[in-house]
DNA sequence: GCTAACACGTGACAC
DNA sequence: TGTGTCACGTGTTAG
C-alpha cells in the first residue's frame, strides 16, 4: 500500500516531506489516474483490433499486432488487383492506351483506352465530343465514380486504313481532357451523385497504393 | 545504479541475502531485460502499423490504432464490393437489389443496386432523378454500355433509421425506369455513341454470361 | 521454478 | 504552469 500520509521526514535533496508533501502526493496521484486512462484508451484500440481479425480470442499483444499487419497487407492487395479489375478511379490522374488487337496489317485495330481525373460537369460532353472527332468507333464505354473523380474505360476499334497513328492521337485528346480538367480546377458537383453530402468517409486510394 | 554485488544481510523473512541473493539479482535483471523485449516487439509492430497508414508519422499509439481500425474496416467493405464480378449489359432487362453488408442493427446499410435496359437519352437524367429521391447515398457508380444497352451498378448506403424498406423502395425505383424504357420504346440514338453506324458487328452480349 | 504476458506507478520530457 | 505521452522496472498471475 503506498504511503498517501505525510510524515515530516527529509527527503533526499533536503526537501521537507511535510504539508506540501500532500500536492506532490495528489499531483501524482492525478499522474497515476492519467496514465492508466491511455492505457485504457489503447488496450481500448487493441480490443477492438481483436475483434477484426479471424483468429478471434487468445492472443497476445504482439501477434495479434503481427496478424493486424499482414490483414492490413493482404487486405491492400486484394483490394488494389479488384479494384483494378472493376476499374474504379485512383485519386491520381492517369491516360491509357492500349492495343488490344491488330488484325493482322489491314482492317481494323481494337484498342482499349482509359482516363481517369476528377468530375467537372462538362466531362461527360467533352469526352463524346473528344471521341466524336476521333476515326474510332466505340465498342464499349464503362464509366465509374467513387468520392468525386471518374474513371472511364472505353473499347473501340479503328475503320480501315487510318490505324497510323491512332494510338497517340487517342492518348493526345485524353490528355487534352484532363488537363482542360486541372484548368477548370475549381470544384463542382460530383458526376453521379455525392451531391448531397457524404456521410461515409471516402476511401483513400493513395492507401492502396503500397 | 543497481547493486548487483550480493553483501551479507538479512532479508525481512529472514531469508538471507547473501550468495543466493545474486541469484534474485540476476533473475530481476532477466525479468526486466524479457519485459524490454517485450516492449520492444510490440513497439515494432506499432512502427510496421505507422508505415502503413496514410497519415505518416507523428501519430500518438492510441490515434495510431484508431486509424488502423477505420483503416481495416474501409479496406474490408472495398475488399467485399469489389469481388463482385464484372458489370456487362445483357439483353435482358433486369433490376437487382441486394444487402452487402448490414451494419449491426443501427446504423447505415450497404446496398449493391443494379439495372440493365436498352438505352434512351433520358436514362441517366431519369436515374439521377430517381436516386436522388431515395434516402440513400452513393458510394460508387458504374455505367457500362454495350450495343446499346445499358447496364448500371450502384453502390449505396442508406443513413441512420430510415433502413425499414429501403431495398424494396430501390427496387420499385429501378424497375419504374425500366419499364419507362419500354414504355418509350421507339428507338433513338445510344448512350455513347454508336451514333455513327456501326461497322463492326455488335457483340451479342448474351455470349458473356457463360 | 521458469518463462511469458499483463497492469501498474513513476521519472522524464514536451508543449 | 499542468496536461499528455512514453519507456522503464516491478509485482503478479498463468501455463
Amino acid at each position: 500500500m503506498p504511503v498517501n500520509q505525510s510524515f515530516a521526514l527529509d527527503g533526499e535533496n533536503g526537501k521537507k516531506i511535510g504539508v506540501s508533501g500532500a500536492k506532490t502526493v495528489a499531483a501524482l496521484k492525478s499522474h497515476s489516474e492519467a496514465e492508466r486512462r491511455r492505457r485504457d484508451r489503447i488496450n481500448a484500440h487493441l480490443e477492438t483490433l481483436r475483434g477484426l481479425v479471424p483468429n478471434k480470442e487468445k492472443m497476445d499483444k504482439a501477434t495479434l499486432l503481427a496478424e493486424v499487419i499482414s490483414q492490413v497487407k493482404q487486405l491492400k492487395t486484394t483490394a488494389k488487383q479488384a479494384s483494378e479489375g472493376l476499374h474504379v478511379p485512383m485519386d491520381t490522374d492517369d491516360v491509357e492506351v492500349e492495343m488490344l488487337e491488330n488484325n493482322a496489317g489491314h482492317g481494323s485495330l481494337l484498342l482499349r483506352a482509359s482516363i481517369c481525373c476528377e468530375y467537372r460537369p462538362e466531362l461527360l460532353s467533352d469526352l463524346r465530343q473528344a471521341i466524336d472527332d476521333l476515326p474510332v468507333h466505340v465498342m464499349k464505354c464503362e464509366i465509374s465514380t467513387l468520392g468525386g473523380r471518374v474513371k472511364s474505360v472505353f473499347v473501340l476499334t479503328t475503320g480501315e486504313g487510318n490505324n497510323g497513328n491512332v494510338v497517340s492521337s487517342v492518348h493526345a485528346a485524353l490528355c487534352n481532357i484532363v488537363e482542360k480538367v486541372s484548368a477548370s480546377a475549381d470544384y463542382a458537383q460530383p458526376l453521379f451523385f455525392p451531391r448531397k453530402r457524404q456521410r461515409v468517409s471516402y476511401v483513400d486510394s493513395s492507401c492502396l497504393s503500397s
